[in-house]
DNA sequence: TTCGCCCAGATTGTATGCAATCCTGTGTGG
DNA sequence: CCACACAGGATTGCATACAATCTGGGCGAA
């Protein structure tokens, strides 16, 4: 069993899906699991053990793996199987390099749309982030990256680009997947409530001063890695580059 | 018989793929006829139809349509199959607006780390450039846009950063699709030598001046096109909107 | 002992069969 | 004549069976 317990919390909906499509079901399952680091990085997803999990046959489980390995979420390797990506230094890097280079972009868009439903849910959207923030224990700090990954994506929704917004989606999940492995767990790691800061710049109509912002955000955000050395060394991968 | 003769010459290849990624070849070769459009946007991808054509069963060409679902080239309905995508004049400007955002960053990375390797191979992308835009007829047009796009990916890999480079991808892909369906076939449609003068300005080592040509000659391609109307509308997805 | 080879188990890659869904055209009733 | 219902055919969704490949251990020879 190289899946460990932790993972049995992954099958906490409802077992009878509609004529949905499961596929993508198993999908955002994963993803969680994934972002959440209740899978660690390297962790073999065994097609037929996760077929068995969530009662499924291994074709809907390929097709939920290929959509992951298309996030970056998960790296798959012809005849080997697929694998929770392990991200090196180097790709942390980019990562956030591309952050910086489209974010900004995206704040000023959302500056020039920003409607008064928006930002009531950004404000629930903080209020939630700042009860996360108090509470304690390693639940709560997965919840807590979760949740800063969330006001980056409902900014992107905000800007109306829907190609640019699954972008973000990708960059926010490699973020989260960068922060568990590389993550100085004793600062806080989103700490600060730069979220509110921008979307005050926002209200404000200043989308400059909101790209600003952003900007020094995720140079907080990077500051707090520790990108020097890469973790462990999976055995294999270690070879193989 | 709705895939009409051209795709035929979607087997060019050799017949005998060795031990590679069949699905992947497929993914490619679909890539290719819908960017060069000899697959009309709406046109409808039978997995059988497909399977037949390249001589493989259905699963494997499953995996090929979600691959280009993923990228936007095709889009995937439940229970209804897949068609090449039909980008609407929304989608279109997102796509643009997207890569103003992204290219002139990409420009700036590029200028710092342009090597002679690479100024030699941006040198063979223009000559190429130059004769296909000296020749006439349908298919040479295809070529052009098809290695103007290549020009703005050569950038994206000299840029270093694969996760950009593979944004850039699905947006140059996308482009290639939207100026085949709104392209003013009249005016030439990415002209004029700007790219030569992005790449002065790359050698000179000014990025700064290399991004400001790029957001230029990404408008000029823009401006080019008529996204007043959308193009005939495809029967069924004229009542769905 | 150590190196190399070979075989068995396990896992992925692919093809195929069946069930579910959707589209189309035909027939029936209003 | 039109609207609706339904049945036939075609296509996709999914599960399963088989083939190809990889992994790891055992055995024998140097």
């Amino acid at each position: 069993m190289t899946i460990a317990d932790p993972q049995l919390t992954l099958l906490n909906s409802p077992p009878a899906q509609a004529g949905e499509d499961r596929a993508m079901t198993i999908r955002d399952h994963l993803r969680d699991a994934i972002v959440d680091r209740r899978l660690a990085p390297g962790t073999k997803l065994s097609e037929a053990e996760v077929g068995t999990l969530f009662d499924v046959s291994r074709t809907v489980v390929r097709a939920a793996l290929q959509a992951l390995a298309f996030e970056g979420l998960v790296k798959s390797e012809r005849n080997r199987g697929a694998f929770v990506a392990n991200p090196s230094p180097e790709e942390a890097r980019q990562v956030f390099d591309s952050r910086r280079l489209i974010e900004p972009g995206i704040a000023r868009a959302a500056a020039g749309r920003l409607s008064p439903g928006d930002i009531a849910t950004f404000r629930k959207q903080l209020i939630e982030e700042s009860r996360l923030l108090a509470e304690r224990g390693a639940l709560a700090r997965r919840a807590e990256i979760r949740a800063s990954g969330d006001f980056h994506l409902l900014l992107a929704s905000v800007a109306g680009n829907v190609i640019l917004h699954r972008f973000m989606e990708e960059l926010v999940a490699r973020s989260s997947l960068v922060i568990a492995l590389y993550g100085n767990s004793g600062a806080s790691s989103c700490g600060h409530n730069e979220h509110a800061d921008i979307l005050a710049a926002l209200e404000s109509g200043d989308g400059e001063r909101a790209a600003q912002l952003l900007v020094t955000h995720i140079n907080h955000i990077e500051a707090d890695l520790d990108l020097r050395h890469s973790t462990g060394l999976p055995l294999r991968e270690a070879l193989s580059r």
